[in-house]
DNA sequence: CTATGTAATATGTATTACAAGTTTTTGGAA
DNA sequence: TTCCAAAAACTTGTAATACATATTACATAG
């Protein structure tokens, strides 16, 4: 026995012991989705423990999103969402935020938008269509000294086509994307002149080409889009540093 | 004064509100990583609130990987991780596992990996060829029966060039599909006879270029490679369909 | 200086009590 | 019988207390 003095003591307390339990259970869907559990007192007589041990291992599970709690009645397995899962993310990037992160999401999206184009042309929905085509009329609309406003229609659009793509480990995959571009709006949409003309001739390029379903096409100018704005945002980072 | 007659309860616990104040303090780094939190009896007096709650506003930041907790010795702002991150991501994925998600990620690998093969040729460094290399070596000196240690090591492959690419967001983004094609793999990679040989070839080609630093050939080779692995795929499962 | 024991301190678990929201039961009125 | 409202029963939320157990700091003997 080589482990004769290993640790005696588990690492892990009991309140983490009952979530792995429990939560095992909701993966193998032995709980089924929106199924009640069985209450506090039975749940901590069939565990044999307090209930203090069980209501933290429930307060766990709670926080991650696996099971909803609802006052005098009762607990209940969650739909764990997308939403639940994204925030993770979120709150990753948000704390790992720097500029070395914007260059990796910049870079990404060169290699990757394109490509979305081009798949959202080819599965697109009328519905899809009606979206994009909003995200252009608005930005038109858009009073050009709005910058914010103008920012996070841009970002819609992209969102937009990207919902279009109808795939969705690749809509998953660019949601902190989209969630993290209004802090960094400044950084990344330039406000130059004639900026605007050239950006909504892009956009409706693209939509065109999203509607004639021709993926080639929509691939190339998105290309050309995010290209665009990279350079922008390069020499609009250069010319701050210049000032500085 | 629209909400004049809104609810008036608070539909938020105590221990939740606990939560997200020190989450908050966290993401705005007042609290930063590593720094040790006042003790839980010091805390219950900031915060004017019962042991029961604030324990379990503790607990849901440590099941959310945000804080640590030593017994005996306190609790600490935890450096939030990567894998925290995704381990959420991947327990959606898991819930959510079928047929139409395994089509989305052959979907995304087309038009993502070609990129980010190309990317990789670019950034790679001499640790980065070391493990790509590694993994063809060890694909040649496998088994043609192991199928599932063949599908790891192939895996391996493909994890190995994202990490080359040097773009933390690319890497994190294609983790889930690494991580899930264990699950997956019999669906993936069939054994057909001289299949080995065409895989190998295509590797090494790849390999090749990303040494060269010859981005066009990689992303080029990488294409052929995943169409031809889709292809494989989904005459597999016709087959199989056709079987039952 | 080192090793060991001890006290102080921190978190882990259990128990009891009551507050507050929800569901079920009950019983009377129409 | 049917409907409705009050009451009871039940469920989760919070508080307080007690003790178990792990860690840390310190004192003490060698």
């Amino acid at each position: 026995m080589s482990d004769l003095f290993s640790p005696i003591k588990d690492s892990q307390t009991l309140s983490q012991k009952i979530e792995r339990k429990i939560e095992q259970a909701i993966r193998e869907k032995k709980l089924p989705a929106g199924s009640k559990l069985p209450t506090e007192h039975e749940l901590c007589k069939m565990f044999a423990v307090s209930r203090t041990a069980l209501r933290e291992a429930l307060r766990r599970l709670n926080a991650r999103g696996l099971v909803d709690i609802r006052k005098g009645s009762g607990m209940y397995v969650a739909d764990y969402n997308v939403d639940d899962a994204i925030s993770s993310l979120l709150l990753y990037y948000d704390l790992k935020f720097d500029k070395n992160l914007i260059l990796h999401i910049n870079q990404a999206r060169l290699m990757f938008e394109p490509e979305i184009a081009k798949l959202a042309a080819q599965n697109r929905t009328e519905k899809n269509l009606i979206d994009i085509k909003k995200t252009i009329t608005d930005l038109i609309a858009c009073n050009l000294d709005h910058i914010q406003a103008e920012a996070d229609i841009i970002n819609r659009f992209h969102a937009k086509i990207t919902e279009a793509s109808g795939n969705s480990f690749v809509m998953i995959s660019m949601e902190p994307i989209f969630s993290l571009i209004p802090r960094m709006r400044n950084f990344i949409y330039a406000n130059v002149d004639g900026e605007r003309d050239i950006r909504v001739a892009y956009h409706q390029k693209i939509y065109d080409a999203i509607q004639a379903q021709d993926g080639e096409t929509a691939r190339n100018a998105m290309k050309e889009l995010v290209e665009h704005t990279n350079e922008t945002y390069i020499n609009k980072l250069q010319k701050y540093n210049l000032e500085r």
